[in-house]
DNA sequence: TGCACGATGAAC
DNA sequence: TTCATCGTGCAC
C-alpha cells in the first residue's frame, strides 16, 4: 500500500480534500491493523475561513491546525466525541480536512458514518493530535486500484453560524456510497 | 474564576 | 426537538 506523501498535503485544501475520497485511512493499534475507505470528507480553508476553527487564530485547542501538512489535527467536541482531520497547506496557513464518513474494509468495527463515529471505531482520540500521517501506525494510503467516483459538492454540516462561508460547497463525497454521513 | 457553547449522535 | 457531557475560549 503507497502511502500518500507530504507534498500531497501541501496543496490547496479543496483539491486535497476532494482527492482524499476513495483513499484508504490505516490506522494500526496494538498490533491490529484497521482500514477504512474515506467516502466523505469538508475542506476548512484556513483564517479566512469563518466557519474553520483556525478563524479565530492560533489557541492550545487548534494549534496542529496551524503546524506541518499532513498531520493530525484531532478535537474534542461536545464533550464526548472526536473529529480528525488532516492538515494541509503549507506550516501557518491554517487549513485542514475533516473525515465525515468511512467505509469499513479491514478490522472496523462499529458505524463509521459521521465525523464522531468514525473517530470512535477508530480508536482515535486526543492521544493523536498532531500525529504524523506518514508514520507507521496512522496514515493514508492510495488504494491498489481505484475506480473512478463521482464526487458531490454540498454546503457543510454545522456550520451556520460562519455567514456566507456556511453557504459555499466544501463538503464532498462519494455519489450514492452508502456510508455518507446525511443525505 | 465562571460560564455559554460546540465541524455530534441518538432518542423521543 | 431535546439531551448527554466537558474542554475551550472569552467575558467578568
Amino acid at each position: 500500500m503507497q502511502k500518500l506523501p507530504r507534498v500531497f498535503y501541501d496543496r490547496d485544501t479543496t483539491q486535497v480534500a476532494r482527492e482524499l475520497l476513495g483513499k484508504l485511512l490505516v490506522r494500526v493499534e496494538h498490533g491490529l491493523e484497521r482500514v477504512a475507505r474515506i467516502v466523505e470528507v469538508e475542506a476548512y480553508l484556513g483564517r479566512h475561513d469563518r466557519a474553520a476553527h483556525s478563524s479565530k487564530g492560533i489557541t492550545a485547542r487548534n494549534q496542529a491546525m496551524f503546524g506541518p501538512p499532513g498531520h493530525a489535527y484531532v478535537y474534542q467536541i461536545y464533550g464526548m466525541y472526536f473529529c480528525l482531520n488532516v492538515v494541509t497547506e503549507r506550516e501557518g496557513h491554517g487549513a485542514a480536512v475533516l473525515l465525515r464518513a468511512l467505509e469499513p474494509i479491514k478490522n472496523v468495527e462499529g458505524r463509521t458514518q459521521g465525523p464522531g463515529l468514525l473517530a470512535r471505531a477508530l480508536a482515535i482520540d486526543k492521544r493523536l493530535n498532531t500525529h504524523d500521517l506518514l508514520s507507521d501506525d496512522f496514515f493514508i494510503a492510495a488504494p491498489p486500484t481505484a475506480d473512478p467516483i463521482a464526487i458531490v459538492a454540498r454546503p457543510r454540516i454545522g456550520v451556520d453560524y460562519a455567514g456566507h462561508w456556511a453557504k459555499r460547497r466544501l463538503r464532498f463525497y462519494i455519489k450514492g456510497n452508502p456510508f455518507v454521513s446525511r443525505r
